[in-house]
DNA sequence: AATTGGACTTTTATGGTCTAATAGTCGAAC
DNA sequence: GTTCGACTATTAGACCATAAAAGTCCAATT
């Protein structure tokens, strides 16, 4: 599990560093699917026996590549986070990133995504994880902007859970939308657009009033 | 096509008024998938050769049911627009009027919808229309709201696109979530105050301000 | 002529089986 | 601890056979 005692010749543990990178190109250019144990083996040299040696499933081998991404993703967030500027301008900067991100993630299993119910439970609990960690990070945006008397969000779960309810929205339909494959990358440019836009629509709301309803 | 010429005995062409009827109920049951032109045959007491030859195919009866919802979605929606009051209280009417109306939608045919791609072209085509018109009475509230100065709407298709899309995703992704073949109806209470806390958020926005980006 | 029923054909959905591919295992070797 | 080659167990996909449902036709009734 942790950094384990000492490598011998080759570097380290580098053999699990290559299978997860392999398996991120590959998944990434054909599906979670469309990759075998074996590609990921053959690209690396090794035989197939040696990924089930660093992960039990491939499923699991999969989770890890997520969390990979994921892990990075969070970090550039954080990054922007301590950089000082108004929370508006933060939040946007997370939906910008955060549609990157999910053209990434899309890429690695999109025909799973299209129809979810298929997914399996503990890989859905994993997007839920992460969608959580998000919530987070955007609440304390919003406290922040809150703070500095920016904008005024009366409960700021409720205001974080729907942005990102909004986001994911629009996401979602847009798988609903793609035909083949893979992502159009016009298309997804399209889709950030729309997302900058209601992500303004909503922030613009958020100044200086008493939010309403509910 | 238009109310034929005259009737014998039994009133006029309502043979094909319960046939709409009975697909209505029947539809919005068990799902479009689940029911067979017999079963509504059966349920009026005749032929299936009479069904056809009131409607030329399944899909085409179900179009007609589908037209029939709208349509009273539609004239409620007028009938709304018609009433003074505030253009933000003419649309969050709206929406709520619309989860209702996506509410009856689903079930349907709940299955289709699911796996949108196997959706036939032509209803895809149908839905769109659908939402087109929306966007128009919308963007006409939206308007209205304009010239009355409550709020400022740069370009006012931009802004009523935004909102559909983002109802139409908030709607999208409250179906990818669904387990089961029928819609709960509490999580379907969720929906609908999320779509209306939303929409509040982003009327909120509108509110006498010149919009941002793009 | 408009409308309906009943027998008819054609198409599509479904379940089962069989096979090839792939996930996953084991023990030996270093 | 790490890797390999050969092994087994699952699963996904192709194929087909059968049942069900869509859709057609024509005679009969009004």
């Amino acid at each position: 599990m942790s950094k384990a005692s000492a490598g011998h010749h080759t570097g380290d543990h580098s053999t699990r560093k290559q299978i997860l990178e392999s398996a991120l190109r590959q998944f990434g250019h054909f599906g979670f699917s469309k990759v075998t144990m074996n590609d990921i083996a053959a690209e690396i040299g090794m035989g197939k026996a040696t990924l089930y040696y660093y992960f039990p499933t491939k499923e699991e081998l999969f989770q890890a590549v997520l969390e990979n991404e994921h892990r990075q993703f969070i970090c550039s967030l954080e990054d922007a986070a301590a950089k000082k500027g108004s929370a508006a301008k933060k939040i946007r900067h997370y939906v910008a990133m955060k549609m990157d991100n999910f053209y990434n993630m899309t890429n690695l299993n999109i025909a799973d995504f299209r129809n979810w119910h298929t997914v399996k439970p503990f890989l859905q609990e994993t997007y839920q994880r992460f969608a959580d960690e998000e919530q987070a990070i955007i609440g304390h945006f919003l406290k922040g902007g809150m703070d500095a008397g920016d904008f005024t969000v009366t409960p700021v779960e409720r205001i974080s859970y729907a942005l990102l309810q909004v986001l994911r929205g629009l996401r979602c339909h847009f798988l609903r939308s793609i035909e083949g494959p893979r992502v159009d990358p016009e298309k997804f440019q399209q889709l950030k657009q729309e997302a900058l836009f209601v992500t303004d629509l909503i922030l613009n709301g958020l100044k200086s009033s008493t939010c309403a309803s509910q």
